[in-house]
DNA sequence: TTTCGTTATATTTTAAAAAACACAACGCAA
DNA sequence: TTGCGTTGTGTTTTTTAAAATATAACGAAA
């Protein structure tokens, strides 16, 4: 910085230094090839498809849009190698959507990261 | 789940469940009152703020409308019970802001919860 | 072979966020 | 006392993201 005038360093004298508590918050998710495949949003998707067998459900559950749900199972079927949710459409019920057992693990993997962010979280706040 | 139909069983069961290589990614921000006050664009902006001595020169290396620095500026003097930069308008240059000594600790503060946060991240990505 | 509720997809509309614009206030220096 | 470049603030416009709407395809069951 190159001018500092008298009076302002005069003023900031007066505020106190001490950090205040704070609670330290985040978010994490994981990428493939520098693009974000799943997060906090898509893996609560994830599980609601899979205890309802249906996209649609899941969907009015979260309040998004059909096409939103869809297009996010869309990316995260490309996304990795895999697919992490395989459906049907006609048929008894109109349709079905479930989770492959690699679609499962990955749910596990990431909760698993986001127990230990949480603590990581915690651990920094300040209190 | 209530229907899970034959074929797609034997579908799913021709995947693996090995889950591939990934890069964990994240943000983390300061919360004081449930509410965001400090993050990674906002110390930038601090930053920007104390090698130039202008919220405007500021905004203008960030590619952001000085109306948008300013609010964040402001924001965060409210959000810390302290005010983290101080301002004036008129005389030599047409005007001045610049860091609190406390501004400049929570800058500190921050770049070591990200620091720490970064080598979270790098543990717990997948080669 | 008709009905049903869902999947799959495109298009349109709405809402929210960001950017752009405009202008008064200010105080040093010429 | 006038000009200058910034701070401070409100308003308007543009852009982007989200939501809503529409409609074909499908296949089990009645």
């Amino acid at each position: 910085m190159s001018y500092v005038p008298t009076l302002i360093n005069l003023v900031i004298n007066n505020y106190l230094m001490e950090i205040p508590s704070f609670k330290l918050n985040g978010r994490i998710w994981i990428e493939i090839a520098e693009e974000k495949v799943l997060g906090h949003g898509r893996v609560e998707l994830l599980e609601r498809i899979h205890a309802s067998g249906s996209i649609r459900q899941a969907a009015l559950q979260m309040k998004m849009s059909y096409k939103q749900a869809w297009d996010l199972v869309n990316h995260m079927n490309d996304g990795f190698k895999q697919p992490l949710v395989i459906s049907k459409r006609g048929g008894k019920g109109g349709g079905v959507a479930l989770l492959t057992p690699f679609g499962l693990e990955i749910i596990g993997e990431f909760k698993d990261l986001q127990k230990k962010f949480s603590q990581f979280l915690e651990r920094n706040s300040k209190k």
